[in-house]
Parts: structure tokens; sequence; C-alpha cells
DNA sequence: GTTGCCGGGCA
DNA sequence: TGCCCGGCAAC
């Protein structure tokens, strides 16, 4: 392989679905939003997502306050007046506003305003989402649903990392979540690296709730830990931005082969390859460093240049992005961040303080760190192996890949 | 020379 | 899949 780096990581999810929650402005009405993080309560037996809103907000939302796929069903929530639904006429969908709700009666009057009539629902009749199927199939499917148990535990007090079996319409673009706690590094043979960075582990662990100092823990033997400084996400991608050794780095962590991962979802786990898109010298204020392309256009617009989205860290509506807190510590609460979003990453030049691009001398930084090996350079692991440790005399006691003359398993870089 | 291990062969 | 080894590059 090319790079020569891809790793298994991260746990798919119902990251990036589209979901309906109540509005946080607390008028009642059901509003869409995007799940951005999600978060487990390791105990409690119940899991909150963070959901990001299109004009830029974010809410932390219990399981049961979410409506969507994987989630609760519209059924247990009131419909308040103006509130958009879609129902089907006449074998075709149509939009209509809800203008009464009798929830003992189960009957929802909408006014579809389309055809000029007013109509008499059961909500179970009703979406919050555009349908992109032909109505008769929605039809058959709600028969369905009917008629057997759900395929999966959506119920309010279901916890643990649900992944659902099924993607939402319009939302079947449901991508997996990047995750990672770690990486260490070793020299690479690509040229578009400037290191390898290997995932020790296969979930981001957030603190909760993030504190300065971030820090991000690179398994980097011999190297001072890492400083984050952001976390920006893409279609299929992340960008994560660290500081190391007095230089800043851009990672960029991708979705490898999205398409196997779906086929199988047994496995559970997804390909990533992270790349190094940029590096610039200290001297920066942090979060005044990230690529400021980065920043998803359109759905987060009230993002402060160059900083991440938030993983917010409070009951109530965030206004004010949290940039994560990467750590080795076994953290209270897991997130998971979600790789999905409508836009193209794109590396811009970020322009450091200092106007050379490259400054001839750099601040020292202790062996193995992040600097590029050179290309197609073959590097002999640190390590005593095997076939040191016991000698030859004692071959028996070898792991089998050294006795096979493979990478030893026992003793790793 | 020694060590680590890739790539290939064989059953 | 398990096992072995030629050969090569890093030390
Ligand atoms: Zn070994």
């Amino acid at each position: 392989m090319a790079s020569a780096l891809s790793r298994r990581l991260g746990k798919r999810s119902l990251l990036g679905a589209l979901v309906h929650t109540p509005n946080p402005a607390g008028d009642g009405m059901l509003i869409p939003g995007l799940i951005q993080a999600f978060r487990s309560h390791p105990g409690k037996g119940k899991s909150s997502y963070t959901v990001s809103f299109e004009d830029g907000r974010f809410k932390e939302c219990g399981e049961d306050s979410i409506i969507g796929p994987g989630f609760q069903s519209l059924s247990s929530f009131s419909l308040i007046a103006g509130q958009e639904v879609f129902l089907t006429v006449n074998g075709r969908e149509e939009v209509g506003l809800v203008e009464t709700h009798n929830k003992e009666r189960n009957e929802v009057q909408v006014h579809v305003a389309g055809l000029g009539v007013r109509t008499l629902r059961r909500i179970e009749e009703l979406r919050l989402m555009e349908s992109r199927r032909s109505p008769r199939l929605q039809e058959l499917e709600r028969e369905h649903t009917r008629a057997g148990p759900p395929e999966h535990s959506v119920g309010g007090t279901s916890s643990g990392i649900d992944v659902p079996t099924r993607k939402s319409e319009g939302v079947d673009e449901i991508m997996a979540a990047m995750v990672l706690t770690s990486l260490s590094c070793s020299p690479s043979t690509n040229s578009t690296w400037t290191g390898r960075y290997t995932l020790t582990s296969s979930s981001i662990t957030v603190a909760h709730p993030p504190s300065p100092p971030n820090k991000l823990s690179l398994h980097c033997p011999s190297t001072p830990p890492a400083v984050l400084l952001s976390l920006v996400w893409g279609i299929s991608n992340m960008v994560m931005g660290f500081r190391l050794c007095g230089r800043h780095h851009y990672v960029k962590v991708a979705s490898l082969d999205r398409r196997k991962a779906e086929a199988d979802p047994s496995d559970g786990e997804e390909d990533f390859y992270y790349t190094e898109v940029q590096e610039t010298s200290e001297d920066l204020p942090e979060y005044s460093s990230v690529p400021r392309s980065l920043s998803p256009p359109g759905f987060f617009p009230q993002n402060p240049p160059g900083v991440s989205p938030p993983l917010p860290h409070h009951e109530e509506v965030s206004d004010v992005p949290v940039s994560a807190f990467l750590s080795q510590s076994a953290p209270s609460c897991l997130w998971q961040v979600s790789a999905d979003h409508p836009y193209k990453v794109e590396i811009s030049q970020d322009p450091p303080v200092q106007p050379h691009p490259r400054p001839p001398s750099y601040p020292p930084c202790p062996s193995p760190t992040l600097i590029p090996n050179p290309p197609n350079s073959k590097v002999r692991g640190e390590a005593k192996k095997c076939r040191k440790v016991y000698g030859l005399e004692n071959r028996s006691q070898w792991c089998t890949a050294c006795r096979w003359k493979k990478a030893c398993q026992r003793f790793h870089d």
C-alpha cells in the first residue's frame, strides 16, 4: 500500500445521523439536527448525544429526547401547532402543518396547504423527515413495524452503544465515527506523510468536562506529550491539530473503506488512514492555528474562525465551542466524534505568525519524533526481539513470528 | 558479522 | 494455515 498507513479503529455509530429534537429555544417545536457526538455514561446506562442545529447551535440531548432512526419514535412526543410534518395523502407524500394534537385520542389535525385540505391523522402516520422512498413503501414498512418488534431497541432506557441496524432516510450517509486516543509514530515511507502515526487504541477519549491544558496522548516513545489544538472534521475525515516539539501538526484522519465497513457491520470497525497535512512552527496562540477553511461552512456558521466544532459539555445549548481534551488516562466518559459533515476539507495556507515557511532552525526534538523519515527508509525497531533476548540456542522460547523470521509479536517497537 | 523480517516456497 | 528459509537492509 502506498501510504503504508492504515489502521482499523473506531466503532460505527449514529454519528452524523439526521434527527429531530425539541427546539432548545423551548417553543416545543421539533427541529432537525445532526448527531455530532456521542457520550456514554458508564454505569448509568444512559447515553447522551450532542446535536448540532442548522443555526449553528449545539445541544446535548438524552437519547430519549431524540427522534430518529435508532432513537425515539415520534409517537411519544407532543406536537404543537405549526410543526411541519410529512404525511401521505392519496398515496403521495405531502408536507403539512400541525394545527392541533390531541394526545388522548391520538389525533393530529394537519393542514396540508398544498392540497388545501385538513386531515386528521394518528401520530404514527406522520413523519418529521421527507421520505425519499415511495409512500407505498413507507406504508408497507409501517405495517411491518406495527406487526413485529422493532429491529433494535430504541427504548428510552436502552443503554450502551446502540448501533443502528438501519439508517435513516435521507441520512444514508451516516458515517462512522472517527475515534482514537493516541498515536504513536514511526518512520514513514510515504512522501505525503511527514511521519507515520500508528493508532494504538480505537477510541478518542475526551475528558469531561474539557479543561485546559489540552493534552493529546501521543504514544511516541521518548517524545513529550502533544498538546491538542483542534479537532475539525469533514465529510469523511477529521483533521486533528496538535503541538509537539514546538511544532504544530495537522493530521487528517479519513475513512478508508467505508463500503466495506457498511457491508460488514458485525465487524464493528472501520478502516481509517491519516495523513499529516500541515506542519507549522510554534509561537502561535493555541486555537488560532487551525486552518480556517477547515471549519465546516454552513452547518457551523457561528464557529469562530480557527476553532473546531465543539464538544459541548453542558446540558443546555452551548454557544461557545469547547475544545476537546484528549487524555491518556481513563476518562469518566467517552466521546465519539463525528467525521461526517457536508463539506469538503481543504487545507488552507494557515498563515503562521512567523513569515518564514521553514525556518532553518527548529527547536530540538527528541527522537523518534513526528519528523518525517526519508521515504522508503526501513528502520529497525529499538526493542530487543526474541532472537536477541533468548539467544539462538533457546529458539524454542521465541515467539512464533520470530521463529518464522517474521515481525516479532512479543516485543513490539 | 549480527539482527530483524519481507517475500516466497512448500506441505 | 503452519512452517521454513533466502536474502536484504539496518545496525
Ligand atoms: Zn518475537
